[in-house]
RNA sequence: GCCUCUGUAGCUCAGUUGGUAGAGCAGAGGACUGAAAAUCCUCGUGUCAUUGGUUCGAUUCCGAUCGGAGGCA
């Protein structure tokens, strides 16, 4: 139990300040960072992302951020793997873990240590499923694993196909991987703090004034980079702030009907970052609550 | 000044052959185990512009008034 190693955890949604506090905590607890955002990860894409210049970062060591060529594909399997190697390296050195990201998945599957079924990467059998219709795919699964089935609608398509999949390369059902994927005591003394606004409305105007700087930063110049290479940048095309701009690009739509529906895309995915945390909230290693400052997290983390 | 079209949910618009109305988007809530910044689910009462008339009954038909758009002078 003792030599649990201790993690200090940084959550919350888009523009609540996870990259300033997190800095600061770590010249605090002597700590480096590690990068929990889905997006954050690849390389050439920073403004979009809101990765973390240099000047941001303080010296403070970064890991996990812009290592990965947005060819890439990459999968919260990896992450997990990835990012608890991280954390013992940093441990061993003497220093202080933080994990800082707005990614739920990645982050409780690493603080719950998820164990994930052995799977080789291989889309062949994803390829072959793609021509079926959703309720072909959802029959299927109903065979397989109706447990797991009923838990899903069958209009979403990815997870029906994933658990399809899965049990295709493996032979375990979806159901049985939940049953024994998670340990029983976990693997990290983690203390998580999930950062939000006093108000919604806080929030949203935040959002917005950050996709303004971003735009004057050279948002259009990745978001060109993005278009020109989207067959490529499987994973990365998907990230939000430059998909938005592709009707601009194309002379369909203005650069500000393209920047107001960016903003409401950031808006719509803040708030289902906010349910996912809302949901760690209830659970019982949820520790710290709706923190500004660092002052009141630091002073909870060390006791 | 005249003519035509138009005024319905925060926005864009359907619709009711007269029995008080519904989609998309926004917004709110939720799910989440190898794509997760992805994917998916649930939630729709609003003086149907105002005001008279016809009618058992009008948002729907007729008139007037006030907005808006276009056309002709």
């Amino acid at each position: 139990m003792a030599d649990k190693v201790k993690l200090l955890v940084i959550a919350g949604a888009t523009a609540t300040g996870k990259t300033s506090l997190s800095v600061e905590l770590a010249k605090r607890l002597d700590g480096e960072v590690i990068c929990a955002d889905s997006m954050q990860i690849y390389d050439k894409l920073l403004v979009g992302t809101a990765r973390p210049t240099s000047g941001e970062m303080q010296g403070i060591p970064h890991h996990l951020m812009g290592f990965l060529a947005p060819e890439k594909r990459f999968s919260v399997a990896e992450y997990v793997e990835l990012a608890s190697k991280c954390i013992d390296e940093i441990s061993s050195r003497g220093k202080q873990p933080i994990i800082t990201g707005g990614t739920g998945l990645y982050i409780q599957s690493l603080t719950d240590g998820v164990k994930f079924t052995q799977q080789d990467t291989d889309l062949s059998v994803r390829e072959a499923l793609s021509a079926e219709t959703n309720e072909q795919l959802y029959e299927r699964l109903l065979k397989l694993d109706a447990e797991y089935a009923k838990t899903l609608h069958p209009n979403n398509r990815k997870r029906v196909m994933r658990a399809v999949e899965l049990y295709i390369q493996t032979g375990t059902t979806m159901t049985q991987q939940l049953a024994n994927s998670v340990p029983t005591e976990r693997p990290y003394d983690d203390y998580i703090a999930v950062l939000d606004y006093e108000t919604r409305d806080a929030l949203y105007d935040n959002i917005n004034k950050r996709v303004d700087v971003m735009l004057k930063n050279g948002l259009l110049n990745e978001a060109k980079l993005v278009l020109e290479n989207r067959e490529s940048y499987v994973t990365a095309a998907q990230a939000i702030g430059y998909k938005e701009f592709f009707p601009y690009f194309e002379n369909e739509q203005s650069l500000e009907q393209c920047t107001e529906k960016l903003k409401q895309a950031t808006r719509n995915y803040a708030k289902r970052q906010l349910t996912w945390f809302n949901r760690m909230k209830n659970a019982m290693h949820y520790k710290a609550a709706c923190a500004q400052t660092s002052e009141l997290i630091y002073n909870d983390f060390i006791k």
